[in-house]
DNA sequence: GTTTAAAAAGTGTATATACACAACAATGAA
DNA sequence: TTCATTGTTGTGTATATACACTTTTTAAAC
């Protein structure tokens, strides 16, 4: 009976659905989803990312990260020089990039703050360690 | 600098998605996926569903599960009764689909094991709980 | 130098997710 | 009866996710 509450995928992809509407109800305003907010902030920090660096920093599988970089680049907020087949490509933030990133800022810190104002900040600091923890012993 | 580790909703996609891979290198042996399991589990639980009762019950958005419902049906483990546009439907498992829940629920078990290894049994009880608690209250 | 292995990137395919919207049914008010 | 409201379901569209596979380059082995 208590089978389904008791698994830990099902639960944490359900807290993770909710958290992400949360975060995306603030965006949207700004056109931008909670899942290139990151992308967009990993890609200000460096001249320039070789896909499998930024898939490895964000966590994000590869080919995964191709695809969620797709609607970026038509969008003009990054570009990509090399590429292709074989060949290794240099992906980085546009000036227009970068304005998007100075606007969707603040809403990214009411989401945020939303979220933090229903555990409190040390709450949700040693809840995401454990589950950083977590996640570093399940990769070996 | 430490904007990105910080975002509560980017770290927390991220070990779903981590945990997620876990599941589904154990379940893909069955056929089925860690998004699965928690449907055909709650379809066992009663005779038949409404579309919205068991979308509330998941914690999932109806409109997903429409089209979660869609490759199950398609392989015989569950069935609908009415349904269409405005016409109430009654969603129930099929023997087919109780006998492929006998046959993933070990494979389930492992992959549950494995986490659980990770951090140890209270604490994951009591990471989830508090992730619970904070959803209840975003949800307000 | 050729062959082989490893590294890097992209594609095919299938599922997962959800907002905006549309379609229809049932019920109660005018 | 007709009309408006509410509740139930499905669709259009766009993004997110990742495994299996392919293509190409580079480097190492021989």
């Amino acid at each position: 009976m208590a089978q389904l509450p008791n698994c830990i995928c099902f639960n944490l992809r359900r807290v993770a659905r909710i958290i992400t509407q949360e975060y995306d109800a603030e965006l949207r305003q700004r056109g931008i989803r909670s899942t290139q907010t990151p992308i967009l902030q990993a890609l200000c920090r460096r001249e320039w990312w070789s896909m499998a660096e930024l898939s490895e920093w964000l966590g994000m599988d590869r080919t995964t990260l191709v695809r969620n970089l797709r609607p970026l680049e038509r969008d003009g907020l990054i570009e990509s020089k090399g590429g292709g087949h074989g060949v290794p490509v240099e992906i980085f933030i546009t000036a227009k990039g970068r304005k998007h990133v100075e606007e969707f800022t603040p809403a990214w810190r009411t989401a945020q703050a939303r979220i933090i104002d229903t555990l409190g900040d040390e709450q949700w600091s040693s809840l995401l360690d454990q589950l950083e923890k977590a996640a570093e012993r399940i990769r070996k």
